[in-house]
DNA sequence: GTGGTCTAGACCACG
DNA sequence: GTGGTCTAGACCACA
């Protein structure tokens, strides 16, 4: 991949929105440290021709990031990663975690996903997340 | 509640639309065999009022559960729970769940969730899909 | 068949309304003369189990015919057929049947029926109606 | 009529649903090869104000055409007519014709169109479907 | 009284 | 500016 982003797919032909899917991806790199402040993310128009879309949607997915305080957006800079503020959690906030947990375990198992195997993926991302 | 139908709550003032609250929470109440097979759904537009929306919205959603084969749907009867039959997890289904369960994660910590509370309901939940 | 009813056949399961099956075939059946003024349409109830409806979706053909002059209801002595007055074509009732026929002959062609088979069935009709 | 759409008429105030009546209307212009492979269709919201209808309306009739494989429909770039491939008829859609074309013939009759004229009709479009 | 259909208005994703 | 989604209100088919 062009410009050393570490790996970012997407699955064109989903229901979900492309735009939402790179904010997604590109939010879970930055939570994960795969980018340090003042790092370049890559020019608009490159990673919509690596990803398959239009630029407009890339565009409109960085905006998202900015308005959350990931990146500054600049003509002809490009787009920098920020050390962003911490937050405090709103008070929903937790309540909407758990509950969109449970539905999304819920619809793996009723897609056919093993229990056990629904398990096994929780347990290993709460490892990732506690040993940094 | 009316019905007995066990606790669904949803969010009004979400952007996440309505009906599909209402299917993920179903859902996960169906996963979790809170409903036996035969049971009766309560009345579309009982639970319309009941979570204050309109009652397409929540036929939308007996309609999406009756296409995953949860639900029997015919007029004058009502919406009866079926028994499904076992799937097999689409090859694409693990690595979906993954990618969502990452995002998600990640969306919760940009929130403002401590790493450690996010960690520590993902273990919960592990270990509810696993002791029974 | 029972009570002498000649041929009806609907399509349960097709997407077309019962009802409007049980009036369209009724009404071709009157048209064709298989009724002479005076006889009786079987009950509802044993036209109903024929059919494999409810006896209130037949009931609401018979009401429908009957708003048409094919038919007298009344309480215990069943459905009569009448004589039923001639009509006056409404101006646009002609385009109307114009526009619909090609419709639907359309439609059955878009399905795979070859022209060639269309079109006969569509003189085999004419020659029913003019010869009688 | 903008465009460049052949003639399409519908009849508001019609019980038949416009979404129908505008499928039926398109499907019997696509049959009759009145757009050719790659031609685009009229906007939605162009052919909605054009027949006096709400643009969802013509968005559900284009989305049942694409269903049946006339069309390609996507963001931005419109509707487009495709090339679409024979189909063979179903053992039912014969019997299918057969019947809703009685019941069509007899519905113009009760309705005061003389036998005479119906039968003309049908003869006319016989005509028209063999000649090409 | 049950679920289903049709049309509508406001808004969204995307080229 | 393109097609698409979500929710709504009025009405329908049917048990």
């Amino acid at each position: 991949m062009t410009h050393g982003v570490p790996v970012l797919r997407i699955d064109l032909g989903s229901d979900r929105p492309a735009y939402e899917q790179i904010v997604g991806g590109l939010r879970a790199l930055l939570v994960a440290g795969e980018f340090a402040s003042g790092d370049r993310l890559p020019p608009v128009r490159q990673l919509a021709i690596d990803l398959g879309v239009h630029h407009n949607t890339v565009a409109e997915s960085y905006r998202v990031l900015e308005q959350e305080g990931w990146l500054d957006l600049s003509r002809g800079r490009g787009a920098i990663v920020r050390r962003r503020p911490e937050r405090k959690a709103s008070p929903a906030a937790k309540q909407e975690f758990s509950r969109r947990l449970e539905e999304l375990a819920a619809k793996a198992i009723a897609d056919g996903l093993p229990r056990a195997s629904v398990a096994e993926q929780l347990k290993a991302l709460a490892g990732r997340l506690t040993e940094t």
